[in-house]
DNA sequence: TGTCACGCTCTCCTTTTGGTAAGTACAAAT
DNA sequence: ATTTGTACTTACCAAAAGGAGAGCGTGACA
């Protein structure tokens, strides 16, 4: 398990699989799980439905599938009447909260800088000449 | 411009305004772009959609100008017969670019395990009882 | 004269995304 | 008997994403 240390991506076929990985896991609701699983701990179904806010059960049942799919999250059925399912992360979706750690602190930090921008890019529309 | 070291997200607000940004810019096509105008430096708009290969010039064309109004891409028209279009990034561009690079080696050393995770939640469905 | 190249823009079309609402199963509570 | 709560699933519908292809302006080149 000796990990090449550089980001070198030396292979076009992995490169595309990559880009397809990426377009999976890049996923705003995605995100929003792994952050949530990630500060939270197990939660059950409508806890995580909670905690988002704004997803619909729908999307939340097609993301956590596609994340246990993925290996990124363990689904824990308690066989109770009034059904029980816990939700956390396996050690390969924490490790994916972990590279995306770099990019929460980048909109954390850098949010006024883009809003400013949008700004600059949006204003001067009305009064140019 | 003393940056804060912890990525604690104080404020539901700034956490909501965060969520709506990764919801912007995690997308998989500003990730692709943000990636090659990285590695390569300045393009024209064809090299970049040559470099991206399945990329339709519409969305290329609506990924740059997102990017150029979220202040991530600068666009220098060069006003000669054959029109030229460079982009490149900005700082911020590249300091998003940065952040994204943990996801890209996380993406290429689990690429084996994530698929691996979906052969097993795949496999045993036929067989199984 | 005609064609090509570039960086778009526009229209038309299909696919995907995502929301709403209803239904399911079952036991405990009312 | 009816309601409640859970974690879905399904059907239906609207909106958005995204691809294909045509058009534009123009100057060099054949």
């Amino acid at each position: 398990m000796a990990a090449p240390p550089p980001p070198a991506d030396a292979d076009p076929r992995v490169e595309a699989l990559v880009h397809d990985l990426i377009g999976r896991v890049a996923d705003k609701w995605t995100m929003l799980v792994l952050e949530i699983l990630e500060e939270r701990g197990e939660l059950r179904f409508t806890e995580l439905s909670r905690s988002i806010g704004t997803i619909s059960q729908k999307m939340l049942t097609q993301t956590l599938r596609h994340m246990e799919r993925d290996g990124l999250v363990i689904r824990t059925v308690h066989p109770v009447v009034p059904p029980k399912v816990e939700y956390r992360l396996t050690e390969l979706g924490q490790s994916l909260g972990a590279a995306f750690c770099g990019v929460w602190i980048w909109a954390e930090q850098n949010l006024a800088a883009v809003e400013k921008a949008r700004e600059t890019f949006d204003g001067p529309l009305p009064s140019e000449g």
